[in-house]
DNA sequence: TATGAATGAGACTTCATTCAT
DNA sequence: GATGAATGAAGTCTCATTCAT
């Protein structure tokens, strides 16, 4: 007799819940810290019926990445075959990450900070999906650097300044939640990013003289 | 006849090498997930002794704090005192603070994740340095904005893009050391940041439409 | 549905059991040289489900300081409000008391030596039962000496003698068991302190000038 | 070389300073529970330097004893080899035992607590020179009966209840110090006594009718 | 599905003591 | 006479997990 022949959906939805939970308590403590008491309780289950539902609390850190990642590489997968223009591409894949980053703020938090926790195979797994959306975010700079809408900059110089911008965000998300929608801050982040990096930003090098005279008056 | 006049130059030397293997350990696996017991296998010291020198795990993550926000905090102050352009004191402090993190990643990573370990009065004096060195920023940039030299944006949410971009290097710098000196990474910075928030960064409105086209475009 | 109701037979069974020999170790080595490990081996339990039953070390302190208080608060409340003579209702206080001593030597003595170890509202609250114990005891000998049962002494100090005389037996009560029973040994302890502070007990006045001799011929 | 000939004046007064202190703490939280890094603080020594003078803890704890005994049995020595009548003797007793207990608070409370924590011969000895003293008070207490003093009681239990009525005293000593003196005390405690265990003294028999019945109606 | 009980390792911290200097 | 440094055991308590019921 087969055990749990599919997961019912009342399964499915408590386990859901306990997610949900998990990544509030994960982003406010930190994974080492969050004892699994403590998530029962918080979810109104003792230790021996929680197991029921997340089999191990690893099992949990996965599950929480793996909503981050899912649906960040199926959006930046469709964005990336549009076919349209490597900027426009770019601003909806920048609209599609703070989207996520903001609308699940411990989930990122969490994805930020612990997957460190995660051991064999699980980290292996999420440091390969994480590398692929970095790849994905840097092919569609390098097609803008190719088709003349940004200057000619090591792409991946340009990956890490966009990848910077957004994801940092995460700690000042509530605030910035109340402050500006998702499009708003993206299409910002984006006006800086593209004018930035564009053909019109030369190299700060008028400056030099100045600053090394400012530097030298340092005070130490 | 004064009981422990400065603590033995002796002394002070060991803890800061305590220290300094901490911030590795604490970046490494978070400051929740690392044992005493692991801290003292890695610095040679039982447990018994290794309390002789740091009294408290939470002391050591007070003392990695100190020393990012220690130096911050004095050459921020340095800087913003100088009597020079807003813009080159910009350029000043991003130097500052990409050098403190490229050079000290261990104690950045534990800064930027382990400071919600911190309980009573040391963690309301983190983070009203966090704030103060914040505040530094915000005011050069309101400076810059006032004197013409970026164009009417938010003061806040321009020091927030600055703070982004700078911080979270910390995730890729072991691979960023190896390709750019920190003047180089920083003026790359400022030159995104300066021109991206410059008079002639216009707000992208003219891509509204290819941009909503697109969107529409995108398969779920 | 509901969390726990009542904590089931077994647990309190077991959890009784563990007071008990919590209480013999603290009798015999002292709250703070008795650890935690010693009782877990003691009842046969590990230390992590020795918590589960206990939760923590000054919650046993506190069990036995209820053992002893619940029935003594209890007992000399009912007696104390019987309609009897003062002298009859310290007879049967005399015997309460002296009854819980001889029953519980090892609750008793933690009773006596180890209130000093609890902490904040613990130590507040069993103070307090302590002082209104010693109240009602006070306030009989009030009753007793209004009546003329007893001379005119300070209340207080007779109160004190009353203690002094009972309380201490926690001391010998291993080899007192076994001469007397609590009757016996209640019934002599009012002959003493009836009789003694009885009416026609007289101050001993006489006697100082030999007193005032004997002590000036003292070796020293 | 011999080292320390003979213990200068200055380490003797240091070291007797240093017992006064343990015995001020060790009264206060207990043996146990007193660490000898804490009273190394309270005199103003390192640690170190702390075990110049006591090269023990244990060894304090038997300074302390020796300190409660030996004036106790020298003084109960003295008196009971006097050439006077046993109840003169007994009040001279009362007095030397009631001086010491409330003249030396802290060091009784420790006698009375914390000699379980002595060992192997420390132990044996003091327990010895415990039941010596007592030993002299019951033989006083046979004199006295013997000599019609007293009515005819089981002598041992004549010297439980005597010690028990002044032993007990270190639980309240401190208000006790401000309201009599040792003398007043003292007698108080022999009227009780010597009345209570005097020839006039009945069993109390006449009460028990009263007291059955009363017994009978105290509700449970 | 869920509970209650247990395990055993390991968490952080303090202990009394020693000894070279 | 005294210090600073170290030891190793033991302190209380929490951990993630399991399993019979």
């Amino acid at each position: 007799m087969a055990k749990r022949p599919e997961p019912s959906a009342r399964y499915e939805g408590r386990r859901e819940e306990i997610i949900d939970r998990a990544a509030a308590l994960f982003a406010e403590k930190g994974y080492a810290a969050t004892g699994v008491t403590e998530l029962g309780e918080a979810v109104g289950l003792g230790r021996g019926a929680l197991y029921y539902y997340i089999s191990s609390k690893e099992n949990l850190l996965v599950a929480i990445q793996d909503r981050v990642l899912g649906p960040l590489l199926a959006q930046a997968g469709a964005i990336a075959g549009l076919d349209a223009p490597a900027m426009i591409r770019l601003r909806l894949l920048s609209e599609a990450l703070l989207s996520i980053i903001l609308t699940r703020v411990d989930h990122i938090r969490v994805y930020e900070h612990d997957y460190v926790h995660l051991t064999g195979d699980n980290r292996k797994r999420v440091l390969d999906q994480r590398r692929a959306f970095e790849q994905i975010v840097q092919e569609l700079l390098e097609k803008a650097i190719a088709d003349g809408s940004l200057r000619d900059l090591d792409p991946h110089l340009a990956a890490l300044q966009f990848l910077n911008l957004h994801n940092h965000t995460y700690q000042w998300a509530r605030s910035a939640n109340r402050r500006w929608s998702v499009r708003e801050l993206s299409r910002e982040y984006c006006r800086t990013l593209f004018h930035g990096m564009g053909r019109n930003s030369d190299d700060l090098a008028g400056d030099e003289p100045d600053v090394e005279a400012a530097r030298s008056r340092i005070p130490r």
